[in-house]
DNA sequence: CCTCCTCCATACGCCTCCGTATGGAGACTT
DNA sequence: AAGTCTCCATACGGAGGCGTATGGAGGAGG
């Protein structure tokens, strides 16, 4: 009988905070002793649930591979032609990146991104890639492309998504903003949808 | 040996040596004590060339966007006709990237990159991204392009490059090798000259 | 030869983080 | 009420990094 309002902190509050810091100051935020103080417990509380930072991390990564799996496959419905489906798909990705001041998505990617060399962090940013791969792709045959070529163009999108959140995140001030960035973003989309 | 007739070091050394560690380790790999390991000597000698690590990042940076930019003034002669420059410039870019297994080129822009929470960091990242953004930008207003719309081009182009880059060196299995990579590169440069 | 000046080695204190050991404070059972 | 189990606090040892202090080794200059 845990659930309900139980006061004591349980391995998910850890696995919360960690993907929070995780986001915020990359993959070496995820430290015990300081997670444990944003808590305000210790690492008493910590190493009872889990047995190492190690353990910590796969279940942060989990969760986050988790949550990123349902968005995917929610924001996959709406609009019935493939091609809307494509335009949708892409001028979210790329608008939610981060127009002005906003920053929340995709900045775990990057933080993720960024620690490739963590054998945990590149399984799950294979997987995920992977999927996310595969849909633009198969959003591409739906439009026409023989595979080889959807193939490549979904690489193309994905790529061009990747360095427009990597650039909003370094250097946001190279990125246009207010009007000029929704013009961007169309522009943006419709140079990865036109397939001549 | 090489370069003057001392065997003791100097800063230049040093430097060589961090921006080496930052291509392989990132930012976190620029450290006083395992370079001096590396290096053959003891924090005494850094201490003795520098006044802290923080000096040491600020020459690495300096030295990184010298070449740098050394590098893009010498790739932007060839070739008479802008087209042909665009083209060859992209080419070599997506193309040096890294096939298969070779990753020399844009690993400490990837390290930088990565963080960009530094605020030297920030700042030659800023300067570096501007110039390379305005040299592509040049380029598409030379192909006809009016200026705004030739800066959302060369934004797509280098966010491009940017992603290419980023998957080739997190999750280099998800990037096409050999013929099918050759082919890809073709596709994008295609894609990104072509401005209908 | 002696001295000074450059360059580096060694040793130290401080900090931050990891992981372990151990001793409770409560709650829950019997 | 006593025992037991869950959960956490505290204390400890170790590793690795930063920066400082201090003492040479060795050549340049007098």
């Amino acid at each position: 009988m845990a659930t309900g309002k139980r006061q004591s902190l349980g391995p998910a509050d850890w696995t919360r905070a960690a993907l929070d810091a995780l986001a915020r100051g990359g993959l070496a935020a995820v430290a015990v002793e300081p997670l444990a103080k944003e808590l305000g417990t210790t690492k008493g509380s910590f190493y009872w649930h889990f047995a190492d930072r190690n353990a910590l991390l796969a279940a942060t990564l989990k969760l986050w591979e988790r949550r990123d799996t349902e968005r995917v496959v929610a924001s996959l419905d709406e609009a019935p032609d493939p091609l809307s489906r494509l335009r949708r798909l892409l001028h979210l990705a790329f608008s939610s990146v981060g127009d002005g001041e906003a920053e929340t998505a995709g900045t775990v990617e990057l933080a993720l991104q960024a620690s490739a060399s963590q054998p945990l962090v590149a399984e799950t940013l294979a997987r995920v890639t992977k999927r996310r791969l595969e849909v633009l792709s198969a959003l591409y045959v739906e439009l026409g492309l023989a595979p080889a070529r959807a193939r490549d163009r979904a690489l193309l999108a994905y790529t061009a998504y990747l360095g427009h959140a990597q650039i909003a995140h370094a250097t946001p001030d190279l990125m246009p903003r207010g009007r000029a960035f929704t013009t961007h973003v169309d522009d943006v989309v419709k140079a990865l949808v036109d397939v001549d």
